[in-house]
DNA sequence: GCGCATGACTCGCCATGAGA
DNA sequence: TCTCATGGCGAGTCATGCGC
């Protein structure tokens, strides 16, 4: 699979690929690389540098150089093509050579400074690193910010400066969905005390911190929806396949992916909720 | 022209075993 | 035990033919 944007600045890569080490592959010690790691490493290598057979017909050209993450240790990896007119790529994982992962890990390449790194850490630590969530601190302060009356948030506006995001926005967006969670209109919600309204948070879709990719804001109408807060925690905390489904039905819609030329697949990877395969 | 079924082919995963 | 070699098999893809 291969990297997102929020990877790339994470590794300060030019491009990188990653998957899941099966049981199988960490017994065999061997991984089939396909679809963009294969591409990857053909392209840093170059096609004519790799091995086209047995590893033991020619182990000099079999033996590529990486560097092992995050040491910068070079450690040196058989990648050969195992068949003849086949276009299956293979790359051996040796104890020995240092860089064996376990089953269950996380495996990933990247290109940087015109050297390949190689490494691996445990999914979970790996979609910590990889989700544009984790690194939205002001949300907590926005959120409390839709629940304020103006005399209330005037008044706190003055020690908190200013909001990131646009309230107003939120607000407009809570009145068109007709102040009821846009997932599933018939969650219960409970009468806010200060508002007078429905209590809902506010979601954008495509994360603010992605803002800096984008010439158009993301803090549209469009981009945010209104979420029960047990949808919208769900969202930030619940199992990948329950967070897939909340979204997706979010994004079928409005077309703010369409309008920002992203995929749902893309969605999924921001949120580091992709299925790793 | 379109949709569907069928078969050939390709790709990549995985089982098994040999050798160091 | 670890590394490497070999090839079978299933899933997916694509081309082709047929019926509507």
């Amino acid at each position: 699979m291969k990297f997102n944007r929020i990877q790339q600045q994470n590794f300060n890569a030019d491009n990188g690929a990653y998957s899941m080490v099966t049981h199988r592959e960490n017994h065999d010690s061997q991984i089939t690389l396909t679809d963009y790691e294969a591409e990857l490493i053909v392209s840093h290598f170059g096609r004519d540098n790799i091995h086209v057979g047995k590893v033991t017909s020619n182990p000099a050209l079999a033996s590529k150089p990486f560097r092992l993450f995050p040491s910068g240790d070079e450690v040196r990896l058989n990648v050969v093509f195992p068949k003849p007119d086949k276009t299956e790529l293979r790359l051996y994982l040796s104890l020995s050579a240092g860089f064996k992962p376990t089953g269950g890990e996380i495996w990933f390449m990247f290109s940087k400074n015109d050297d390949l790194w190689i490494g691996a850490m445990p999914e979970v630590e790996w979609r910590a690193k990889s989700s544009e969530l984790k690194k939205d601190f002001d949300d907590p302060v926005y959120q409390e910010s839709l629940d304020e009356t103006d005399n209330i948030r005037i008044a706190k506006l003055k020690e908190r400066d200013v909001y990131a995001r646009d309230r107003n926005v939120a607000l407009r967006r809570m009145k068109l969905s007709n102040y009821s969670c846009e997932f599933d209109p018939k969650h219960k919600l409970f009468i806010s005390r200060f508002s007078h309204q429905r209590y809902l948070e506010a979601h954008h879709l495509v994360p603010m911190g992605m803002q800096v990719y984008f010439s158009q804001s993301l803090d549209t109408v469009d981009n945010v929806f209104c979420l029960c807060p047990y949808c919208h925690r769900a969202v930030h905390h619940a199992e990948e396949a329950i967070a897939r489904d909340i979204l997706g039905i979010l994004a079928s819609k409005r077309t703010v992916l369409d309008d920002l030329s992203l995929t749902i697949d893309d969605l999924y990877s921001l949120y580091a909720i992709e299925e790793i395969i």
